[in-house]
RNA sequence: GGGCGAAUAGCUCAGCUGGUUCAGAGCGCCUGCCUUACACGCAGGAUGUCGGGGGUUCGAAUCCCUCUUCGCCCACCA
């Protein structure tokens, strides 16, 4: 710890091991620390996938975390945050196969077993990655629990709540309409299939009527599925039909006979008001299908190539190439008559963007109705708040709404559906089971158990409790469950967040936490979403490496306010984390300096300690940093407390940076070399500020203030600043009039400076300045800061009163003091009454309209007296100063 | 089609309960400085019809209406 520290921040240089000491020492652990201490807190940490490679949505969100989990760390309770792998059904799958792929395989030629192997031994390579990868970034999470979402205790939880759902009759097997990838081979929920806009067209086809008479017409955005008609439907109200209801029409291209019948889901008014009936691919059609008894037709393959129920020419051409196929048919039987642009929202895949196709099959379905009411309600009745508030309003709208969740998967790489099915001939019993059966338990007969997976969320949304060792009652369990905060990108509320708090009530019987944090996305200047597909992305790592982990949490966190995305510049990484990193230089010269002046512990700044300094030993300026930096605390410990990670980098940052950097450091120097007295009362200030301004922003920028914090002269080898206590607020009764006192010093400075640099006065030059209309108290301040005013503005005099020189820079400050800097007779005077002349105009405007504000009775009368109170003052203040910038220019001989 | 949000300096964004933060910050830009913590720095400076229009109010960047433009979510008008 005592070798000198360089003079330029090397992040690389610190932060592997930081976090290497960090782990060894079990701090992330809620047991660590003052051990039964505090309340717990609780984050469950959004799994990333297996496969996952760290990305920026994952450093914002994971930043987010940690900022949090840490604050309330030093703020004294048991901090847990829970991470965890997905083992991401689908994607995971994919990547396999994609690799099975390149080796010229297909999962069939491995057979199921052996690819799950091939994926357990994929999964075993990969999953480390991305938590190592959290770990660069600082995360705090507590590894010493990590789970995966296919470890054998989640597993039980996953087939305990399956069977619970199916005891209870919410979980059931249907023959529906489902979203299928023809990529994936699977089905999928309706969240999986995102809804995009895409340009289309909307074909009338034209089916001739049995008898001869003519023709309907009907419209499709999907020509190729009426191969697969079995009806025509019409509004039963429709007159135009009115007479067609019950007859038949010739399906064209297929040569088949359908019925005409009237069904009240027909809109009339959208294009013909007679549509074409897909039993078998479309979830509207199956319905109508459905109440009029027509058959099924599923004219698809599972990879959405036409099947052996369409005529042959068609059979095994791809579903676009039907579509070209059936179009080109229609128009040569001159049935096609006409074609439109149509723009309109197609599901596709939301992990490989196929279109998915509706598919007739059967799945296992959830039946979510039951679930969604005590979800909907723990919102209405407050228990569950959203930050932003308004993301409450697309939980109501998706729980309202909600439809039977679709949990069966096509795949071989996920939970196994716990149910068996006999083979017995005459028994054919379905069992729903806890425990492998290799026996019917009705008969005795041979089983065969479901082939699907189950949806990688049927997993997820158990975490809050699977994850801490449910269905066993474990001591994790009681004390963890339930958490407090979860934070997520807005993009997984549904498939994950919502579906949390269901389990968590039904399961449970309390919500897994009540506050849910929806940060932003993480875009391009172009507001797109970065992304893989896209390329452009920002590497997180590739930013640790060039400007160090708390540069990019820093940016990442004051880049962002609550519920808007963060815009990234991936071609100009400079701009985004530059401030970043500069900061964090600018923190660690600044603790460089203040531990270098520290060689002993420093004398305690308050209490009982008979070498704490006393009350009366403090200057002005330390008064005044001292308020400050109370100030900062306050500031600080609330934005962080309402999710405004932005506000309390930018306090913390302001105070570190102007405050403690740029006045108190400057104003103490002095007084640390002993050219003046005081300077065990600086080092006892300078300390305390310091320590405060490093607990605050460690949420933030972990790993540097820990480098610095550890530093510190008589600190423990062992203490962290991870579970150092959070600054308490300390307030002075002397504050207000510190902060105005040290204000008018600081004022006054600026002043000189702003003239000497009018002037181009050089910065060696020294310069006298003088003060008239002071007030006592600002004449008392002027006093005590002397030293300071004189030093920081250069001045080689300070004095008061007034003076026969007339030559000069004029200024006033903002309660009335007039500043005068001679500068005999090189300067321009005409050049200084102009300046004075525009101040004088400025000045004389304001206090007109203050005037005229002021003597409007409406506002006399009708604003409250402390504002008006308020607004006199003003008016004061501003005819002071014009009136001191007036008579500085009469003086000067101004015209 | 339904719902929600945003528009403030060249860029990215603060501005919370209408009035002492009221027009701000950072970056960029201009001027001068290698002042013994820091040039990833110091000091000083310029830049705005607060998207347009209307209204409420003594008072509007802030509340209401409307228009424009851009996002996001939801949706079985085939």
């Amino acid at each position: 710890m005592s070798e000198p520290l360089a003079p330029q921040y090397n992040p690389s240089s610190i932060e592997s091991g930081l976090y290497r000491w960090w782990s060894e020492r079990g701090l992330f652990s809620p047991e660590s620390h003052a051990p039964g201490s505090g309340e717990p807190y609780v984050i469950m940490m959004p799994p990333p996938n297996v496969t996952a490679m760290l990305h920026m949505g994952h450093g914002l969100n994971n930043t987010i975390q940690d900022v949090l989990i840490r604050f309330e760390r030093m703020r004294g309770r048991r901090a847990l945050w829970l991470p965890g792998t997905d083992h991401a059904g689908i994607a995971t799958q994919n990547v396999v196969e994609r690799e099975l792929a390149e080796e010229g395989l297909t999962r069939f030629d491995l057979g199921r077993d052996a690819f799950v192997e091939r994926v357990w031994q994929h999964v075993r390579e990969t999953g480390p990655v991305i938590l190592e990868q959290l770990k660069t970034i600082g995360s705090s999470a507590d590894w010493s629990r990590t789970y995966f979402t296919l470890d054998e205790g989640l597993s039980r939880a996953v087939r305990e709540v399956f069977v619970r759902l199916y005891e209870e009759g919410l979980v059931y097997r249907g023959h529906y309409i489902i979203s299928w990838c023809p990529r994936c081979l699977t089905a999928l929920s309706n969240e999986e299939a995102e809804k995009a806009e895409v340009d289309g067209k909307l074909w009338h086809l034209r089916y001739p009527l049995a008898d001869g008479n003519g023709y309907v017409t009907v419209a499709t955005t999907r020509p190729e599925t009426m191969l697969g008609d079995t009806a025509v439907a019409v509004h039963p109200d429709d007159e135009r039909y009115r007479d067609l209801i019950g007859s038949s029409v010739r399906l064209p291209v297929v040569d088949r006979l359908i019925p005409v019948v009237a069904d009240p889901a027909v809109d009339p008014s959208f294009g013909s008001g007679a549509v074409k009936v897909t039993p078998a691919h479309d979830p509207a059609d199956f319905e109508i299908g459905r109440r009029h008894e027509l058959p099924t037709v599923d004219i698809m393959t599972p990879e959405a190539r036409i099947s052996l129920a369409a005529p042959p020419r068609f059979q095994g051409l791809d579903r676009y190439e039907a579509r070209r196929r059936v179009v080109a048919e229609f128009e040569t039987l001159q049935l096609l008559e006409r074609v439109e642009d149509h723009r309109h929202a197609v599901g596709h895949c939301y992990r490989c963007d196929t279109v998915v196709e509706p598919r007739l099959s059967d799945q296992w379905f959830v039946r979510m109705e039951p679930l969604a009411r005590p979800a909907l309600e723990a919102y209405r009745n407050g228990t569950l708040q959203f930050v932003p508030e308004r993301r409450g309003d697309d939980y109501v709208a998706w729980l309202e709404g909600i439809r039977d969740w679709c949990i069966s998967r096509q795949l071989w790489w996920g939970h196994r559906i716990p149910v068996w099915y006999c083979e017995a001939p005459r028994c054919g019993q379905t069992s729903v089971s806890r425990t492998d059966l290799t026996s019917c338990p009705g008969c005795g007969g041979p089983v065969r158990q479901d082939e699907d997976v189950l949806d990688t969320w049927f997993s997820s949304w158990l975490v809050p409790f699977s994850s801490l060792g449910w269905p066993d009652s474990t001591p994790d369990l009681s004390r963890f469950y339930p958490g407090h905060t979860l934070v997520s990108a807005p993009d997984i509320i549904f498939f994950w967040v919502a579906r949390m708090i269901m389990s968590g009530l039904h399961v449970m019987g309390e919500v897994p936490y009540t506050r849910i944090y929806l940060h932003g996305v993480v875009r391009d200047t172009l507001h797109r979403k970065m992304s893989k597909s896209l390329g452009n992305g920002i590497d997180p790592l590739e930013v640790v490496e060039r400007y160090g982990a708390d540069a990019l949490r820093y940016s990442l966190v004051a880049g962002m306010s609550v519920g808007t995305d963060v815009i990234l510049d991936p071609n100009d990484l400079e701009t985004s984390f530059a401030p970043g990193r500069n900061f964090a230089n600018k923190l660690w010269n600044a603790g460089r300096f203040i531990l270098s002046n520290l060689e002993s512990p420093p004398r305690p700044l308050a209490g009982n300690d008979p070498s704490a300094v006393q009350p009366d030993e403090l200057s002005l300026a330390d008064r005044w940093i001292i308020a400050r930096c109370d100030a900062t605390v306050r500031e600080a410990t609330a934005a962080y407390q309402r999710f405004r990670l932005n506000d309390a980098a930018g306090t913390i940052y302001h105070f570190i940076w102007s405050d403690l950097a740029d006045w108190y450091i400057e104003q103490v120097k002095p007084r640390l070399y002993g050219d003046v007295q005081g300077g065990d009362v600086a080092r006892a200030v300078l300390a305390q500020t310091f320590d405060v301004a490093l607990r605050l922003l460690h949420p933030i920028m972990p790993f540097i203030t820990e480098a610095l914090w550890r530093r510190f002269p008589g600190r423990p080898a062992e203490a962290s600043i991870s579970v150092a206590p959070w600054p308490k607020l300390d307030a002075r009764a002397e504050a207000p009039e510190a902060l105005r006192a040290f204000g008018l010093v600081q004022e006054l400075v600026s002043a000189v400076r702003t003239i000497r640099a009018e002037y181009g006065v050089s910065p060696g030059q020294p310069v006298r300045a003088v003060v008239s209309e002071v007030s006592p108290e600002t004449a008392a301040a002027f006093e005590q800061e002397r030293a300071t005013i004189l030093r920081l503005a250069k001045l080689s005099e300070l004095s008061s009163g007034e003076t026969q020189e007339r030559i000069g820079g004029h200024a006033v400050l903002s309660d009335g003091t007039a500043v005068f800097v001679p500068q005999g007779e090189a300067i321009d005077v005409s050049r200084e009454c102009n300046r004075l002349g525009g101040e004088v105009d400025r000045l004389l405007r304001l206090v007109q309209s203050q005037e005229q504000k002021l003597g409007n009775a409406q506002f006399v009368s009708r604003a409250p007296s402390d504002v008006v109170e308020r607004e006199r003052q003003k008016l004061t203040t501003w005819k002071e100063q014009w009136e001191v910038l007036v008579k500085k220019r009469e003086l000067l001989g101004c015209s």
